[in-house]
DNA sequence: AAATTGAGGTTGTCTAGATGTCTGCACTAA
DNA sequence: TTAGTGCAGACATCTAGACAACCTCAATTT
């Protein structure tokens, strides 16, 4: 079996790389969450190796967040396996400025909340003034692409609180509220994604994530209207910018 | 002395345990970033345990990115990176416009390569033509900043090869070799740092860096004259976009 | 019936030793 | 002077064995 093709000649990965893989193509197609590993003693019998190389192969898979030991009971498979090789070839190109124009997005979260610091002095408001917090997923090949988090302030644009779905939240802020924005300011950086993050991008919380802080101002006034973060996928994402 | 008061009862802490937060206080407050910390035989002595359990104690730093092994050298600390996460206006905001043209930036590596793929397309010449592989870091306040790879075709900028030393290579190719460049596209992601940037940057391996890809045209001609690909700490850059 | 004990299985920690691989540097030879 | 060789120092990997700590569950005791 492949299990067994440990390859131990000079310039070859080491074994514990080696069977840290095989264990982790095992348990990403084989496995389910919850199901338990073969203990250590019958996979280092298996492999062919001591206990303890073996046990330097599932450290790796500990460190991804892929199983879970519990001493005395046995390793445990964590995350369903999701298959995050979407492909090198599949990267997707965003383009900075259609990041709030286009497309659809489901809205994950809707509610009121004060303003604290940073979205307060983003917006220009103070500190307590109640906004809008609006968290949306957009979806590419109906793979999860990226989160953001919308701050509006909600004296300016009630509408979007009472009745915003789905669609384009600035074409809603045109036709519903009648105010025209555009982006005044970027900012972006790269991060270790949030637990919740992670997960509803379906992504390790290893792998690095791309985010972009957003100001939306309004077209005649300059008064700012919407406040968005954006997390993506670090390595699905790339940002194009053209001056 | 505190580092030899390892407490092996039973219901103490595992030994590594105790030695990785010895060495933790120990890294955090005597040593500065770039020091080198004793060989592992070394510690394993002072501590009375076997260079097996050092070890399991330096990788809890390594993981931590406080420290970073190099084979064959030694294991050195990194640049404390929660101070930068805590303290939010030391961040530095890094203007996309000033990537290749500001400030003084070290040249690390400078060499004559044949084009490949990607670099042979970004630049419209054909595989395996002659370019000049350019290699800088670049600091701010006397700490690394960014590194940046920059990919020009020899026969367009033979100067650069020749003479250019470590001034702004904008300024360097507008004077010495007369050409006026402009950027047309800059694609941004973020990544894993590979192992000999991370140590540029006195970053963590674990911790995300942006990469931003530019492609530089003559202004005239629109012919292509630079590819540049930098990378930054992701907690300590920012990038700034105007529209 | 309930509580306790104990055996066996499983992961966790530690020691000991051997060998592989990478780096830097001194030395040598052309 | 320069290129190459070789060696010592340092981290990387692998094996072997022992014991500790923890969990489960059945057998025993109360």
């Amino acid at each position: 079996m492949s299990a067994l093709m440990i390859n131990r000649g000079s310039g070859s990965l080491p074994v514990y790389k080696q069977i840290s893989e095989s264990l982790r193509q095992e348990v990403q197609n084989l496995y389910k969450a919850g199901d338990i590993l073969p203990t250590e003693a019958e996979l280092a019998k298996r492999y062919n190796v001591n206990r303890h190389t073996l046990r330097h192969a599932v450290d790796e898979l500990v460190e991804d967040g892929l199983v879970i030991r519990q001493h005395g009971k046995g390793t445990f498979v964590l995350a369903p396996s999701i298959d995050y090789v979407i492909g090198a070839n599949t990267r997707f190109t965003e383009n900075l400025e259609s990041l709030g124009v286009t497309t659809q997005s489901r809205v994950l979260r809707k509610q009121i909340i004060p303003a604290r610091g940073g979205v307060a002095e983003k917006l220009q408001i103070e500190e307590g003034t109640e906004v809008i917090f609006l968290e949306t997923l957009r979806e590419v090949d109906s793979k999860p692409f990226c989160i953001s988090s919308h701050f509006l302030p909600l004296e300016q644009v009630p509408e979007v609180f009472e009745s915003y779905q789905s669609s384009s939240l600035h074409a809603f802020l045109e036709t519903k509220c009648s105010v025209k924005i555009k982006r005044t300011e970027s900012l972006i950086s790269a991060v270790s994604p949030l637990a919740d993050d992670a997960l509803q991008l379906q992504m390790p919380r290893n792998m690095p994530a791309l985010r972009v802080k957003s100001l939306n101002v309004e077209m005649d006034s300059q008064k700012p209207i919407e406040y968005v973060v954006t997390r993506f996928r670090g390595d699905t994402a790339q940002l194009s910018i053209q001056p």
